[in-house]
DNA sequence: TCTTAATGTGTCGTTTGGACACAATATTAC
DNA sequence: GTAATATTGTGTCCAAACGACACATTAAGA
């Protein structure tokens, strides 16, 4: 038995969700397609799935191609496969969605695929449906951002309390008590101080942290049950 | 234009995982293969998706066929895309989870596909990566349950609160204090008192509650944010 | 030196959650 | 028919968490 008879293959395709912070609000970024199908318009970054390539691995392929960055946050999202998304030929696409800081990527890479970042807030209309995807990305940051120490993807290494607080407003559009949100931060224990301060700031400059690496990867899962561990 | 060239197609599976609830343990429902490949040995309830046919109907569909149930609940979990999963040929499986009410299937179909319903603890073997597929189902749930009224999906219409306490100790694997937890469920304001109890029990008969369906609708999204409501 | 803007820390009252007690109901044993 | 038993419904108490808000500190620029 070497193949499945009588069944349909269709070509798999794996698009990329790449969010970023520019201190300001969260940015995706897209590629202005020099290529066919529409061409001149604006989609995700994406790619076909080689036929001995894992989904995980063409998607790290993808994010490399197009920002020069390894070992990023990459999970999985969801799979479209509605039958006439791509007007070429049926096309079931494996989405992912990365988080990068927005000052790591290769510059020189990003304006050779004619990639930009653009704002959520007027984003451009995007091809098939991908705007669908990019929704769906936003609501799964949010859902994994209020349970998991996740935001911290989308910083540099050290970061200020300030920072992240912006970073939390941006991802759910609305206002947070900087005082709460400062006392719950420091309450998880994830923070360290590195015993400098952020020169770049205009008025009194602000304490700059990092990820306590260790508590993070513990954090990460003990996280997700927020009802005590459970055994099975 | 009519193809993309020089891309590989893939086949397109999907397999379902599906949850019941026999009043003490969670359980699967899986099938012991009369065909090949892995003739004899237990799998997930799949199939392929047909050339002109949406993934979420192709999952329905496999779905009716194995319990002959339409409009239960069903959420794509992940795709699994590994070179290697299927010894047969490459195959790109997109899982579904559903949950449904045990008592609710059609025994008649079931028994023609060789279906059984397995206990997750001491689940039988199951061929390819099915078995990470259930796993990673499980924690779906967990996750899922706790934020959202999700575990009314394995129960009849109307049912009692010891019911629904032991359910959702069955789907964390431990005990839950039951005058706080239902002091917790009360307060959600999602149960309506049918006025009837239930009658199977041996000793006081429990009050049956259903759901308020609209208050269902609306609180199904509004728990995914507890942080409050997100404006953009 | 004063003003201003941003940052760090603290307080207070309410709400929530976990641990636990007790009363009510229905079946079974005697 | 009554007592014992198991299960269910409701309540109390205390500690922890949370939201709203005040105040002190720091640094740049007027």
């Amino acid at each position: 038995m070497n193949q499945y008879p009588h069944s349909t293959r269709l070509l798999v395709a794996i698009d990329c969700i790449i969010f970023g912070f520019d201190g300001d609000e969260i940015k995706l970024l897209v590629i202005k397609r020099n290529f066919e199908p529409e061409r001149g318009k604006w989609s995700l970054m994406g790619g076909f799935v080689n036929q001995e390539e894992d989904l995980e691995v063409g998607a790290e392929r993808i994010l490399h191609e197009l920002t020069g960055l390894n070992n990023i946050y990459v999970e999985q999202l969801l799979t479209f496969g509605k039958v006439n998304r791509d007007p070429v030929e049926r096309t079931i696409s494996v989405v992912f969605f990365a988080l990068i800081n927005i000052h790591s990527h290769d510059e020189e890479s990003v304006r050779a695929h004619n990639a930009h970042w653009v704002s959520l807030k007027n984003m451009p209309q995007l091809i098939f449906d991908h705007e669908k995807m990019v929704q769906n990305a936003l609501e799964r940051l949010r859902y994994k951002a209020a349970l998991h120490p996740i935001g911290f993807e989308l910083l540099p290494e050290t970061f200020t309390i300030p920072q992240l607080h912006k970073l939390y407003e941006a991802i759910y559009g609305m206002q947070l008590d900087r005082r709460n949100f400062s006392r719950k931060i420091l309450s998880t224990g994830l923070l360290v101080d590195t015993g400098e301060k952020n020169e770049n700031s205009a008025t009194k400059k602000a304490i700059l942290y990092r990820l306590d690496k260790e508590k993070y990867e513990d954090k990460f899962h003990s996280f997700w049950y927020f009802m005590p561990e459970p055994s099975a």
